[in-house]
DNA sequence: CGGCATGATTAGATCGATCAAAATAAACTG
DNA sequence: CAGTTTATTTTGATCGATCTAATCATGCCG
């Protein structure tokens, strides 16, 4: 190991006292500038850094984000965690912060970890994925005053107040959806979840919009089934069947968005002479846009909506900071951040 | 936040001191059962959890595991270390460890946040991936004597002496090959990286050394590129046009045996009359193989190799713990582990 | 029953930083 | 120039745990 600098190391070279050091290094203004200048000098010639146990025994901050670390499901969205959880690696360690991963099966689990980290490690705030409606997590965070931000917004309109940062997955199907409707499709169903969980029905419902607003009535062109790629394809299977045709889908997820492409490759649907676009246009294969960008979307060639992650992790970091570092007045909290999608264009649409 | 619950206001309410608190907890043996019940007792109505920081700073544990989180370069082996990761959370949460990230875009900037880190947050040990020939980290962690494992054998001969934990390559592209040979192909392929990677070489050798043993020529039969879909495409194209009669293909990733189908798929190369095995038998495709059983080979039903991640994290999680807690005999050092990846079948062979 | 290992418990110091308050130096005021 | 105010630096205590060494019981033996 490395022989330990302390304070008292720099202290003594420097000439001064430990707690000019200190000083000179938190609160740089209540020191003549010369003396911070030799006390500087003394911290690059030893090599000197703050410990942080020592700091936090006495501040009693960690300078510790945690986070949860799911076991990726279904394993095609579990790449978006990791975008995630590595922008905000970055972005903490900017602003001098670490972050610490921990595991829980549930929300009950999670809660309990809360309390086993807090008691032991004293993270100084929590970021939170996946919220949902009624979650435990946020309500016992606030209950005990512990800062945190969510990435995804609380969907109850009862759902307790907090920072939070999200993607605005209605902008993104509409996007999608108008990418359609400029190339000339009309009849644009929506593969996505059953109505109930948030994310799901926000993206729904920028579909629907969209439709409505170019004029077209979406009723009917909707399915909805548990996200995954079997079930996608079964879905969008019957949904292309039916005699509304249907010449392009906007789904919900790449899962969905991969299960509707096998579908829409499956013998007597895609290339159906008279189907495409504008009556009797040339042949076309049913259009398919899926929503997260995962690596199967760029290895299989489907469109989709890519979320911004490394910029909503910086966003998360910047709010907790402003919690944690700066003093957010109370008249004026920190603004939720809503970030907009971007489409990826590629063969499937 | 939760009110604090410090050691000594256990021992008041025990009816003990701070020490005999301690000892309860940290040698059970020295006290005696009757009074370490009552401690036990009142640590749980207390709900007392010891302070990391406090502990840290007199024994100079922090029991963190430090590792770093890439920014996944092409997405698809990405979600390998996303798994690795998860299942080194769980097995560290396990033994009373926490993972703590980092990021670092090169050898160099990686040691410099060693140094930030050791200086700072102490972490106990490191968990290195991605080690390659003349690895600059490993040569300064020994010369340190900072305790780390790598997930990946040391290379080169003359590489440093360290615990490693490694998922046997070679072993998995024999299994595919011999997968393949059973199914009747012959002419079997490969598709790798350019040769000095060692895991790319370990792959390769493993196809090499089973088509040998089963009396076929591997000479001409393989190609080397980078690792993207495209590249892999244009290799396999390459090789399948040949006049060796290739009907399948082993591959050093799932990039690659992506790339790999769509060569397959494409005009004039697939369901090739009288070419599949067995020379004028029925027409077939050409059977693929990856390497890593990522989502993505999940989701085209691309047949895989898939690495015992979890399994590897613990057993890295498991050596760290000899070397840190329990006293590895100087005489007998702790044993690398070396793990055989298992092959999941799916359409594509 | 004194002398002494052995067992169980406790008091005091310590890790490295920061906080609070005291001490010292410099600057200002009438 | 004494009397303060202000700027700068230092001393001592403290966070919560564990280490060291000392204290207090017990049990055993000659």
């Amino acid at each position: 190991m490395a022989e330990k600098v302390t304070i008292a190391d720099v202290a003594r070279r420097a000439g001064v006292s430990r707690q000019t050091v200190s000083n000179a290094l938190n609160s740089p203004g209540v020191v003549r500038e010369e003396t911070r200048q030799r006390v500087l000098r003394a911290v690059e010639e030893l090599g000197y850094r703050v410990n942080q146990a020592a700091r936090q025994m006495r501040t009693g901050r960690s300078r510790l984000i945690a986070i949860r670390i799911e076991p990726d499901r279904d394993g095609i969205n579990g790449s978006v965690l990791d975008r995630f959880l590595h922008g905000l690696t970055e972005s903490a360690a900017r602003s001098g912060y670490r972050v610490l991963l921990y595991t829980a099966d549930d929300d009950r689990a999670e809660v309990d970890t809360f309390e086993d980290l807090l008691g032991a490690y004293e993270p100084d705030a929590f970021v939170l994925t996946s919220t949902h409606h009624g979650d435990l997590r946020t309500a016992w965070l606030l209950d005990q005053k512990v800062p945190f931000v969510t990435f995804g917004r609380p969907w109850s309109s009862d759902s307790p107040k907090h920072l939070w940062v999200d993607v605005d997955g209605a902008a993104g199907t509409a996007a999608a959806t108008r990418h359609l409707l400029d190339a000339g499709h009309r009849a644009i169903g929506f593969l996505g979840w059953p109505p109930g969980s948030g994310v799901g029905d926000d993206r729904r419902e920028g579909w629907a919009r969209t439709l409505t607003a170019a004029g077209v009535d979406p009723t009917g062109l909707s399915r909805a089934t548990s996200d995954e790629v079997a079930d996608g394809e079964k879905a969008a299977y019957d949904l292309l069947r039916s005699d509304l045709g249907v010449t392009a889908l906007v789904c919900a997820s790449d899962s969905l968005a991969l299960g509707a492409l096998h579908a829409a490759r499956s013998p007597g649907l895609a290339w159906q002479p008279g189907r495409g676009p504008g009556g009797g246009a040339a042949e076309r294969p049913v259009a398919v846009i899926g929503f997260d960008d995962t690596p199967v979307a760029k290895a299989v060639g489907l469109t989709s909506l890519s979320q911004p992650l490394a910029q909503a992790a910086a966003h998360c970091v910047a709010l907790l900071t402003t919690l944690l570092d700066g003093q957010a007045k109370p008249g004026e909290p920190p603004a939720n951040v809503l970030l907009e999608p971007s489409l990826v264009v590629r063969q499937s649409a």
